[in-house]
DNA sequence: TTGAAAGCGCTAACAC
DNA sequence: GTGTTAGCGCTTTCAA
């Protein structure tokens, strides 16, 4: 753990002055004679440009962070390479900061980050506060929020219609044939939990609909343990549903592990949906159907967004809305005994 | 996106001097009157400390880094939870930071870190070339490696013996029966790769091995995705396995999807075993017998010795191992075709 | 106890 | 083209 040689160090190595070491090493301006020697000097005292000064100097970091209040959904994995891949492409470092559990953890967290340790913020919270809301207009830096429409048109947002997506789940699961749905959700408190369950409401509250509720079952939180646990429940009230829409794919883990617990096979006996569409969902066995919230295009979204307000921090504030969408496999394939509509 | 508000602003709105203000603020030696009135402005104008400038200051940023290449994997999650909870409970910051996938990423990811972005590194790399050691000894600040005992005496270091881990998974899989082994591991040039490889090695080539190895597969990385596809190759072969020792947990749900494709029931035909145990291994169908290497331990203790060291930079180094240790569940249960001493 | 001033490492005017 | 210098926001001597 050596010492840091510092600008001043390289410039009297190389003998020229401050100002043309800098100018040397980033800027513009400098003869090549100028470069060549001060180059030498750097590499010779393993110069490397201290991260707080040039910051402090230029008034930016190039640094983004990416706030996530659940970093082992894998959902947010794949957002961050999403949103690595873009503003990697501009020189950007993105970093991903784990917002506490609290929701005071994650206002703090915000406030800290973006007090000069980023130039800017993409943030997934699984619960906005009001606070929390009014932090990141006040923040300042540019922030990107994924997952509501908020505040329209004092935020950037990237979102998607998760209730519709439910909706595209009971739709499929009733045409291949399932009368009796239950659903698997996360908190009701959070944002995807609270528009999931309006999701699910809407669509099996829908005249068309040709089915029944018979049961739902509210997880600790969206994590395939949480789900272990909720659908264990579900699967012990009776009558014992034929379906089961998750609301998200971690939670459909859950659902399909306590149903062979319960002695259900998945397909023939129940079926199971999930919601993100992870990777997971075509390693499970059997294969998940998911709804697809277009993960990566929400955090490409995202970075663009961002890298836009960068530019132009004026700009009109934009909400860049992703469809959900079916993506059916082997969890909600052949029913065992034949459906109705089976039966000719 | 509103303006901030710096240190001078809020000593002029309370009509005290700059010093003031900041004494008053984070300093000692300030009369409660001070405290009071300097607060009560801060407040009122929103007044945040700004990073960049403080940390040039103080010479320390109050942030840790824990760099990691693969970052959708559950293990390292699990790890930065645990070095989350050590480093947070002395009020520092943890951001987590994906290392490119190229040596020379990771190279520069961590030079740019060191240079003033945060007080400390936890790095667990996947392929440790010698340009990283030179590197992670060569940065000012002070680095944990996690993944082997690294130059002892340069570098502090938290490791696990993963090749006898290999071993326990293949004494196991012999003791209940299995007499086929196949290894489906990751890249070799991978430190996790090279050290399983070794294990699996010594384990099959041991005087008292009363099995045979049918097979092996190298994935491309160490995800499922590569998982399954190398699995293929394993099945496709004959004589077909009767047991596949996999290099991690997500190479084991590849191996168990592929088994599936290939007719095969787990654990009745063929056996499968993981390594890092997982959250995940608890909850596939069936559950995945893992070998554990202590991913929470290991990460608790490399933010201590990172703790330690932040203290008293000149302690001398130390090198943490931790033993790896079976988890038994279903996948290698019961083998359907009674094993030779099974038979009287 | 308070204020004035130096300086952390760097870049960009500005002068030459 | 190169050097001198101011200053980003902050903390901490040092003097009063």
């Amino acid at each position: 753990m050596p010492h840091r040689a510092t600008l001043p160090d390289v410039a009297q190595h190389a003998g020229v002055s401050l100002a043309s070491a800098s100018r040397a090493l980033h800027g513009t301006g400098a003869s090549a004679a100028m470069v060549e020697r001060v180059r030498a000097a750097a590499t010779q005292l393993g110069y490397q440009p201290h991260a707080t000064g040039r910051s402090l100097r230029l008034r930016r970091t190039s640094q983004i962070a990416f706030a996530v209040a659940d970093i082992g959904n894998p959902v947010y994995v794949e957002m961050m390479t999403a949103i690595q891949a873009v503003v990697g492409a501009r020189g950007l470092r993105l970093l991903l900061a784990p917002t506490g559990s609290t929701s005071q953890d994650t206002v703090d967290l915000v406030r800290g980050l973006a007090a000069g340790s980023v130039d800017g913020l993409v943030i997934s919270p699984l619960r906005i506060s009001d606070e929390l809301v009014r932090t990141l207009r006040e923040i300042p830096v540019p922030v990107v929020v994924i997952g509501r429409p908020l505040v329209a048109d004092a935020l950037d947002s990237v979102s998607t219609d998760s209730a519709a997506g439910v909706g595209l789940a009971v739709e499929h699961l009733v045409a291949t044939g399932r009368r009796c749905l239950a659903f698997l959700n996360g908190p009701l408190d959070t944002t995807p939990g609270a528009a999931r369950r309006r999701g699910f409401d809407e669509a099996t509250g829908a005249p068309g609909f040709r089915a029944e509720v018979v049961g739902g079952a509210v997880a600790a939180d969206f994590t395939a343990a949480a789900g272990l646990e909720a659908a264990r429940r579900l699967f012990a009230s009776r009558p014992v549903p034929d379906a089961v829409v998750a609301a998200n794919d971690l939670l459909a883990v859950g659902a399909m592990r306590a149903a062979r617990e319960a002695g259900l096979r998945v397909p023939e006996d129940v079926a199971v949906t999930g919601m993100d569409d992870t990777d997971l969902a075509g390693l499970l066995d059997p294969t998940l159907t998911s709804v697809s919230l277009g993960t990566a295009e929400r955090g490409r979204a995202a970075a663009r967004l961002l890298l836009d307000r960068l530019d132009e921090p004026d700009r009109v504030r934009r909400s860049v809305l992703v469809a959900p969408r079916l993506v059916a496999r082997e969890s909600t394939g052949a029913v065992h005994r034949s459906a109705p509509e089976a039966a000719p």
